[in-house]
DNA sequence: TCGCAAACTGAACAGCAGAA
DNA sequence: TTCTGCTGTTCAGTTTGCGA
């Protein structure tokens, strides 16, 4: 026997990832005691002890590590393979996703896409998450990516983030009176939220710039023009995140949440879905 | 249809860590 | 020190798939 079971090398990343042969178990639908024989059978096949048995928990050994990368791969592949067989993938689709967030955490998920899916094209809608669920309901977008306030997001929950004030490095548009807020659109999501916080603690404000460009808006904020709001992990390192120690008031976390069409969602639509639940990962772990 | 091998489940067991 | 809960291993019995 010299081909690999790949429900031996299925079992035997999930043990890895966990640590544990009862909780890959539970992930593989299986019992512990069926996971436990399916090492020992893999490893019976190798002839190799991949893993550790030490007295809390399992531990890769030499072997086990150097099998783990390939076994990824290995399923990867498998998986790649059985999805583009098995489903009628082809075709546009059409996501809606707000400026902050196109070049953080999409990037690296849109390209393992088109990898897995080369039949499939992307075509790709920047505008304010009110815009985009606006599309969404005129059927102008497919699915849509969106950052909601926590207390009223209607999606599918990928993260909940914190809204912060953003301000030049070292700079002093935070202490202008009024303040100087540069939010992208009028139609930004964080516009009420911010302006809410503002009017609450009595501060007046003023509009710098709103004119729907991220570039610009980032501009205006790293010349200490004015200062902007945006969830904390899409915050650039060369920018300074404020405050109550500068006098800002608190603002509520939002929700990044996913939104698919009312209608029948087309099967690229619903596979990208899958892709976008699976690769979602805070966008500064990502960069 | 039958027999065999492989793989599974569930129970029993042993070892360990942490709480009481 | 004892109890409890969690973990992995072993084993008996059952199920399933395959070839004759």
């Amino acid at each position: 026997m010299r081909n690999l079971d790949l429900e031996l090398i299925r079992a035997f990343v999930a043990v890895a990832d966990h640590g544990s042969m009862t909780v890959a178990g539970n992930v593989l639908h299986l019992t512990q005691s069926a996971v436990s024989q399916q090492i020992m059978r893999l490893e019976r096949r190798l002839g190799q002890a991949l893993f550790l048995r030490e007295r809390r928990g399992l531990k890769l050994t030499a072997s086990g590590d150097r099998l783990l990368a390939k076994a990824r791969r290995l399923i990867g592949l498998n998986d790649e393979i059985w999805a583009e067989m098995t489903t009628s993938c082809a075709g546009t689709v059409r996501l809606g996703v707000p400026y902050d967030l196109v070049g953080t955490a999409l990037a690296p998920i849109l390209k393992k896409f088109a990898e897995a899916r080369p039949l499939v094209e992307i075509s790709l809608v920047c505008a304010s998450s009110p815009q985009l669920l606006e599309a969404l309901g005129k059927g102008e977008v497919d699915l849509a990516l969106v950052e909601e306030p926590l207390s009223a997001a209607g999606g599918e929950c990928l993260g909940i983030e914190r809204l912060v004030w953003v301000g030049a490095r070292a700079g002093t548009a935070h202490l202008k009176q009024p303040l100087p807020l540069s939010l992208v659109a009028d139609s930004c999501a964080f516009r009420p939220a911010v302006t809410e916080a503002l009017d609450g603690q009595g501060r007046a404000w003023r509009s710098v710039f709103e004119n729907g460009n991220i570039d610009a808006t980032t501009a205006t904020v790293r010349t200490d023009l004015a200062v902007t709001a945006w969830l904390a992990c899409t915050v650039p390192s060369d920018l300074d995140i404020l405050g109550s120690a500068e006098g800002l008031p608190e603002l509520p976390p939002f929700a990044i949440t996913l939104h698919l069409s009312r209608s029948q969602p087309s099967e690229s639509a619903r596979e990208l879905a899958r892709h976008l639940r699976a690769g979602w990962v805070r966008p500064r772990q990502a960069a």
